[in-house]
DNA sequence: CTTTACCCGACAAAAATAGTCGGACTAATA
DNA sequence: TATTAGTCCGACTATTTTTGTCGGGTAAAG
């Protein structure tokens, strides 16, 4: 599990995708347009995702892309892990031949906590944020003036109350 | 937040400065050839996380690092956020001139999420990974067959009862 | 048959990661 | 006091990953 700048602009661009998704499938020009992603830069992506069946393509004029199932049958987690072909991620996998047996612990270590954050994200689903991104939306017009109001949106999906503690 | 090796280097070489933590600074040599990491990577490392006040260093001979306060006081959040020093991950920051509304939107999204993450890995400490971790390599000794075994660690450090569905 | 889009592979710039090297400085100890 | 074991530090480099670009395909609508 990775957590880079890639995974980012894959989720923003599925977020948008799902924002804007009616009868007419999306174009990546338009994805590109609104959310300032390179066009090319969105193929590549958009090619795994379609390969991951998170989206399908309709070709030709007025064609795009569609979320091929529900939002709400989509988790971020399944978005970064699309894009982010490279699963090996420790180096020695599953019968490791690291030289010692402290090597592999660590080893084993690091993976339980990055499959934690993963199933940490398996929890959150594109709908999630999509709801909730609705309503901050119109708050954000409302009331224009706290730039803070925004800081518990995760937790307020999830029913979290972690304190969250200097970020 | 980013989750790369290099914080997993940072998060091995501090739980392994615990593990072998006595009355004796631990030096990197030491921690270079148990873990295999290189020393001058070590280095560069501990230098960063002696500027963030995670260890404490003793020059001369017989010197090295101790961990400048008890492992249950440090963090693994604050070990990956010490090596990573570009804190800046959203390119607009707070004040964002992002282009539109929306694209702000995305933006204070990716921020929530990636908050979530870090307060995440703000409730696991070194003590925590030690104490199991020490727990854990009693038992691969006694059973070195099931392979699986270690696939809830985590988990069971933190009381989750989470599915870990398919990674 | 032209246009609009997806599709795909090759290429490339830029950044981050991972590691090297040489030379300081510090303190224990022989 | 000379040696030695360690941290410290900056510069340099190689490799990989990220972040694209480019050129040419293919499918389908009008």
């Amino acid at each position: 599990m990775r957590l880079t700048t890639k995974g980012r602009y894959a989720v923003t661009a599925m977020l948008d995708l799902a924002l804007h998704s009616s009868d007419r499938p999306v174009s990546l020009a338009d994805i590109s347009g609104r959310q300032d992603i390179s066009l090319s830069y969105l193929e590549q992506l958009f090619s795994k995702l379609r390969r991951n069946s998170l989206v399908s393509s309709v070709r030709g004029p007025g064609g795009g892309y569609r979320l091929s199932r529900g939002g709400h049958d989509i988790f971020v987690a399944q978005i970064i892990d699309a894009v982010n072909d490279t699963v090996d991620a420790t180096g020695c996998g599953g019968t490791a031949d690291c030289q010692q047996g402290e090597v592999c612990l660590t080893h084993y270590l690091w993976c339980d906590l990055s499959d934690q954050i993963h199933g940490f994200l398996s929890e959150i689903s594109l709908s999630n944020l999509l709801e909730k991104r609705e309503v901050q939306t119109i708050a954000a017009r409302q009331d224009a003036r706290s730039h803070n109001s925004h800081s518990s949106l995760v937790a307020e999906i999830r029913g979290d109350t972690l304190p969250l503690t200097e970020i």
